[in-house]
This record gives C-alpha cells, structure tokens and sequence, in this order.
DNA sequence: ACCGTAACACTAACGGTTAGCTTTTTGGAA
DNA sequence: TTCCAAAAAGCTAACCGTTAGTGTTACGGT
C-alpha cells in the first residue's frame, strides 16, 4: 500500500477542517446556538450529510482536537523516560494541556463553551472517554491485564483535575494542590512510585 | 397558606408521577431508543407540552429521583451528628446510595442507561451538578465562604467513587477501596480530620 | 361568588440527525 | 491507458426532541 499521503486521505483531511474551520469561526462570530448546521455546511461548501461524516455531531465540531488530548495523556504514560515516576509524569501532562487551553485566542472559546449547556455537556462525556483511556494506560503500564479499582479511579481524579484547574482562578496552582492529592491517594493504595 | 396538601399540588404530583411510570414501563418494554416522546405522552394521556413542564427532557424521565440523590448528598455533610468525622459521614452516604442503586429491581434500569448513549452522558451531567452542591456543602462545614479547589476535588472525587462503584464487580469493596484514597487525598491538604 | 393563576392542551414549527439513494472521485489492477 | 470497486460527497425527505405561541380549564384565596 502507498504508505505516504495519498491523495484521497489529503482531500479528506482537507475536506475535515475546513468544516471545523467554517464552524468555529461562525460560531465566534454569531454565537454557538445562533448558527445551525445547515448553515455551517452551507458556508464550508459541503452537503450536510458530509458534515456528519466527518463530525459526529454539532459539538464536535468545537472540540476537533479531542483524539489528541486523549493520546497525549496516554502517551504521558507509555511514552514517559524510564526514570520518570508515573505521578510526576501525568502531572507534568495535565500542567501542558492546561496551559494549552490558556493559550492566547483559545479564551473566546472556552467562553462560548462555558456559555453553552450542550458544549459543557459534551466535554463532559469526553472527560469520562480519556479517564477510560487512561485507565487502561495505567493498568497496561502496571503489568495488569484489567484496569483496576484504584486505577480508574486515579484516572478519573487526573481527568478532574484538569478540568478543575482550567475553572481556577490561578490554573498552575490548582493543578499544584490537586496533584498532592491525587499522590497521597495513589500512595494509600500501596502502589509503588517509581 | 394552607401547608397541607393542596388538591392542585396533589394533581400535579399524581400527574408527573404518571408521567414518570409511563415512561419507564414503555422505556423497559421496548427500550429507550425505541420509544418516542409523543408515544409516552400519549400513553399517559397527557400533551407533550405538559411532559415537558414536568420533565427537563426525555433523558430526566428516567432520573426521576435525580434532586433525592442530591439532596442526600449534601445532607450527608450538613446533618450528620456532630461528633461524626466528615470523610466517614461521606462514605456511609456514599454507600447507601450504592446499595440502594443494587436494589432488587434496579438492574433492569441499569441496564437500560449503560445502554444508551444519550442516558450515560446525562447521568455524567448529573454527577457534576451533585459534585458542585457538594462541594458548597463542604465549604459551609468548614466555615468557607466560597468552595476552594481542595473542597471541588473533594466533592468530584466522591461522586466519581459513586459512579466506579457501581459498575465494580464487588460495590461495597469499591466504595471502601477508594475511600482510603479519598481519605489520604483529604489528609494531604492539610484539613483537619474531625 | 369571583378573580388571578397554575396546570394542561393544541398546533405548528425549529434544529440536529439519519436513511436511502445517486453521483463523483480516487487508487490500483488488468 | 483503461476500467472497476470502493471511498467520498451529494440530495431529498424525513424522524424526533424540544419550544413558542395561544387558548382553556380547574383550583385556591379573597
């Protein structure tokens, strides 16, 4: 097979952001409710059946980026140096991703998605995707075949704090105070800290 | 005003309840997907419009108790006797309301939500919305005027103990498992332990 | 007995989403 | 180079949850 990019897979990925483009930036400009999606189909040249090809529905259109914070926590794990403790790993990853949603233009964003039930909705969902996704990263990496008990739920104290964190008034503290406590919980069950 | 209960008050009651019922015997009988919003109004003999001043959406008919759940909650912390340490006061709470979720007759439900998309990603919304009040409640108990992150932490992790628990093999050792978690990750902010 | 209002009803629509089917584009085999 | 199977994109028409707008009834307090 062509290993490199083919043409179709370009086209595609072509196709994919300029629907995420047209969208976000009608949504910035009119308001996440006040556009609809026959609207930004309309604006990005595509039918709608196409835009839910690439979209699965209307809020994922404003987190296009979703896989990738998904493996970017999970590659926090599998990908850290040897000699990097888990803990401090996904410390340093959350303190990244957060920083990341500081990022300067990433502000209006955020307040559209504060501003919308639906979007606040769905990022929930998607919280509850990479904790599964970690979980099974921390199992793999601890030699269990099943993600346990506790490494659920560390997966899901990472993920809350993120999302904690990124409400704060001060993000890189936040992080800070829950990381203590997600160490000292990580502590009790026994497990080791290297 | 007349405390008692009023024959209006008494209607509205008996006509959500019916509601309610409606929906979760056609919910179970044919499944969720399968059964529209127009179906279960009819079936319970009501308009549509009045379906939905009493529920949110098609999701909340089957969360009936959803302000129970809340409620017990927050009152875990705010009445519990005195001389009970906060942590221990939770995890009772926490619980009884994983037991009563493995009642006699509840698996059906289960089933149903942990089926259904759409019925997941609202009981999610749910846990943010009890993990908020909770939060609060546990600001008030130490006299705060605002949450701080510690008591946000705090409270996400207890609702997250909550929904693992439930889907854990052995409940019970879930909820006491991540409760030595919750405890050291409480300890480790400095909080006093009574 | 009366009035304000809460509860309920009806219609019609809006907006996200999908099914069914046709057309175009593309990568690779003949 | 030509041709084919499949992927991608398109169009139409609906489905379904939800809401606005507008009445109508039944109740509680005066």
């Amino acid at each position: 097979m062509t290993v490199p990019t083919g043409r179709r897979e370009r086209k595609k990925a072509a196709t994919r952001q300029k629907i995420a483009e047209t969208a976000l930036r009608l949504f910035l400009e009119r308001g996440y409710d006040a556009v609809g999606i026959r609207e930004v189909a309309a604006e990005a040249d595509v039918a709608v059946t196409t835009l839910f090809s690439h979209f699965a529905s209307k809020e994922a259109l404003v987190f296009e980026r979703d896989a990738d914070f998904e493996r970017c926590l999970v590659e926090a794990v599998t990908g850290r140096s040897p000699d990097e403790p888990l803990m401090a790993a996904l410390r340093r990853e959350v303190h990244a991703l957060v920083e990341h949603c500081a990022a300067p233009g990433a502000a209006p964003v955020w307040r559209m998605i504060d501003a919308s039930p639906a979007l606040r909705q769905y990022e929930e969902s998607m919280r509850l995707r990479h904790a599964d996704a970690l979980a099974g990263a921390l199992a793999a990496d601890l030699g269990l075949a099943r993600a346990t008990t506790a490494c659920r739920a560390i997966a899901r104290f990472v993920v809350d704090a993120r999302a904690l964190a990124r409400e704060a008034d001060d993000p890189r503290a936040a992080v800070e105070e829950i990381f203590v406590m997600i160490e000292a919980a990580w502590a009790a069950t026994g497990a080791r800290t290297d």
